[in-house]
RNA sequence: GUGGGUAUAGUUCAGUGGCAGAACGCCAGACUGUGGCUCUGGAUGUCGUGGGUUCGACCCCCACUACCCACC
């Protein structure tokens, strides 16, 4: 699922999302209610509308931003008081008024209020969060049961609600994650996300974490790992059972000049594509790699042109959504075996 | 032609009689539920040329050269 946090995907028009095939893409509570504002996307017909996108969309509940933008906040039982880092000013976000303005954005796919633990937390600190989180979940969905039907445009008055979902915690202790896990299919959420994790552990430790996890989660349920991740790690992941990813990676490593491509991670910037006539990966049919030259791509990003993170970021949204279409081939195939053989991406 | 000024990194410029500096640019690296085209590192060089003074000169003195300004 691209990312886009302030109803774009940054540098993409909704047109060529559509063409690269994206069937779904983030959209971000925290962002969107500081501005414009969930009223006023409420106002203009919801967020579909408003962005003028319509296939699925799914909103974060905001947790995450609590946590990157920890400066700025306190957290209470309550919910987190923080600053706005647009103006200053001071806005209280509890799972209450997540789901409200999730309610309002209107959203296919809405996400339960979490605390996103920090990494490195001991034990006694992944607990308390953990509980905290799975406090939150239940006050998210006793307030969505109480809601749902809330729909403020009337193309929605099918009967069908918006669904939301539960995401587990528990810093990198396994037992922590299934005991979340177990807690969370109490409140029977339509999808489970898996959260907490790409925040500086060790790789090995995401996996694990993941395979625990999965192993409590029932497999009929969506399967939602947040924030992850490269290619090749993503790739993984679904082959371990993953149904959803998100990431920020695709699109903020084109706009810094970083392509993923069937041969490895490629430096745009770099002096020695100055001269290359090649598409930046010769294996990639995206429209960027099947009409554009290394060193034209070079010469945009060092001029500073925008068309720059335009075009690097449709090229490596192809990729990382050619990466899973090719998983969701091998599985009706029945075949996974070729799925992990492609370059390997971390640094 | 006369008078004045300037000359230091690729560029624009600081600088001190005792280790050669900044910004930008350049080169490279990073980026994982997106505040921030951001962050981190690195390389720059006959201090215009030739003499002189000095233990020691990028710095002080002389000449030359180039460029800029004013006047003629």
């Amino acid at each position: 699922m691209p990312v886009g946090t302030a109803g774009s995907v940054k540098a993409v028009p909704q047109d060529v999302l559509e063409e690269l095939g994206a069937q779904i893409i983030l959209g971000n509570t925290y962002h969107l209610y500081l501005r414009p504002g969930h009223e006023l996307i409420r106002g203009m017909g919801g967020l579909h509308r408003f962005m003028s996108w319509e296939r699925a969309l799914l909103t974060d509940s905001g947790g995450f931003q609590v946590f990157s933008l920890s400066d700025l906040r306190k957290v209470t039982e309550d919910g987190v008081s923080f600053r706005s880092h647009l103006d200053g000013s001071s806005h209280l976000l509890t799972p209450e008024r997540s789901i409200e303005i999730q309610i309002a954005l209107g959203a296919d796919i809405i996400m339960a209020f979490d605390e996103c633990t920090e990494f490195p937390a001991d034990r006694n600190r992944a607990r308390e969060s953990m509980e905290m989180t799975v406090r939150w979940a239940k006050r998210s969905k006793d307030y969505f049961e109480a809601h749902k039907n809330d729909v403020p445009w009337p193309e929605n008055e099918t009967g069908r609600t918006q669904a939301l979902i539960g995401i587990v915690q528990g810093g990198m202790y396994p037992d922590l994650r299934r005991e979340c896990a177990e807690r969370l299919l109490e409140l029977d959420f339509p999808g489970y996300a898996i959260g907490g994790l790409s925040v500086g552990e060790p790789r090995e430790k995401t996996l694990e974490i993941i395979a625990s996890t999965l192993e409590v989660l029932p497999k009929e349920k969506a399967r939602y790992v947040m924030g992850v991740g490269y290619p090749d790690e993503i790739a993984r992941y679904a082959v371990m059972g993953v149904d959803m990813m998100d990431c920020v990676l695709p699109t903020r490593a084109a706009r810094h000049g970083l392509l993923f491509t069937s041969e490895g991670r490629m430096n745009i910037k770099n002096v020695r594509y100055a001269q290359d006539q090649n598409p930046p990966d010769p294996k990639c049919r995206c429209k960027v790699c099947s009409r554009y030259s290394r060193a034209y791509l070079r010469h945009l990003y060092v001029a500073g042109e925008a068309l720059a993170g335009v075009l690097n970021t449709v090229h490596n949204l192809a990729y990382y959504l050619d990466t899973m279409r090719a998983v969701r081939h091998a599985i009706k195939l029945g075949d996974l075996s070729g799925i992990l053989s492609g370059p390997v991406f971390m640094a």
